[in-house]
DNA sequence: CTAATACCATACACAGCTGTATGGAGATTC
DNA sequence: GAATCTCCATACAGCTGTGTATGGTATTAG
């Protein structure tokens, strides 16, 4: 029969994002983890071969999600909407704990700090080309981009969400930028 | 006679903010500092009640160094020119490594948020009256301080020191939305 | 039915950090 | 010059987390 009261990886992996986003990558350990999730640390070790290797396995893991997310802002704005315009506003409206544990953990670890930085890569190339769509120049579009992903960053990081009409405002002021 | 080989809590939170600067938040324990100071544990149990106490030292200095630099923005601007124009180039050429760790450490504790957050009221209420003061209305001042602001964390969370010609280009980006 | 395999519990040795208790050396005060 | 105070070293107990070794249970293969 099915085993379901046995564990995956994969089971894993879910607890440890999970985990990252509440309590910060200082909670990715094995022991808590195991409690959490009412096994002992012998299952953990079956899955994977230490620490460090888990670790390896959830930035892995984020950097899929994180794209993930890059294409369902693409899909969001399918028809005849502004494409930035929808991204805006989905990204300044979503609570953002798990970037900014990522991010926070990236500050001083190199592996976290190349899956960002991989990511930061793609984010920006896809704004910008969205902020040339609507006929910048290369050079000051690259400069606004940079400028917009800031934005989005330092909003996940200060993690204090904001009333809709705050929002609608910064949302706003962010399209002028891009526009012009 | 002076003994300079005897060590103040200032020492302390010197070698402290040093090593958060480098190494983050979790390096910030008494025994590794001790080692890097060629002390025992015995030296910073006598200068602080416990780990905790020392961190709280640690947030208080680091309250008092960044509402300095608030000021030192202010004083470098001191004549005819531009205030805002000097304090984004200031800003924008800094390495900002300390704050960077202090966000990150503020992103998952309690009382490290609390100091980022008493920061971030002072910096955004300082940009948001210079922005005022160039003729923009109250609410459009307010969205365009936080994305200036949100902006400048962003930068020094991604830790990537700009190129000379891209920090203008970026700089000159961002007085243009302050002012229109 | 037996053997192999997948998955997990338990136990052990080890390391790093905390906090405290105790004592000691150097300076200071009277 | 004895006593006191300041500052630190040492030693100890305790906790938490790591990694491994070993064994057990349940499922699957033959």
């Amino acid at each position: 029969m099915a085993m379901s009261d046995q564990l995956s990886a994969q089971d894993w992996l879910d607890q440890g994002l999970k985990t990252l986003a509440r309590r910060g990558f200082s909670a990715l350990k094995a022991e808590p983890l195991a409690k959490a999730m009412g096994v002992s640390r012998g299952s953990f070790y079956w899955h994977f071969r230490d620490i460090s290797a888990f670790h390896a396995a959830i930035l892995k893991a984020w950097r899929e999600v994180a794209a993930e997310a890059i294409i369902a802002g693409v899909e969001s704005a399918s028809c005849d909407a502004d494409p930035l315009a929808m991204l805006l506003q989905r990204v300044f409206s979503e609570r953002l704990a798990l970037e900014r544990a990522v991010r926070s953990w990236a500050a001083f670890d190199a592996a976290a700090r190349a899956a960002v930085q991989a990511i930061d890569r793609r984010r920006l190339d896809y704004v910008e080309g969205l902020i040339r769509a609507r006929g910048v120049a290369a050079d000051v579009a690259q400069a606004r981009a940079l400028i917009l992903y800031w934005a989005f960053l330092g909003y996940a990081l200060s993690d204090r969400p904001l009333a809709k009409a705050q929002r609608e405002a910064v949302v706003a002021e962010l399209l002028h930028i891009a526009s012009l």
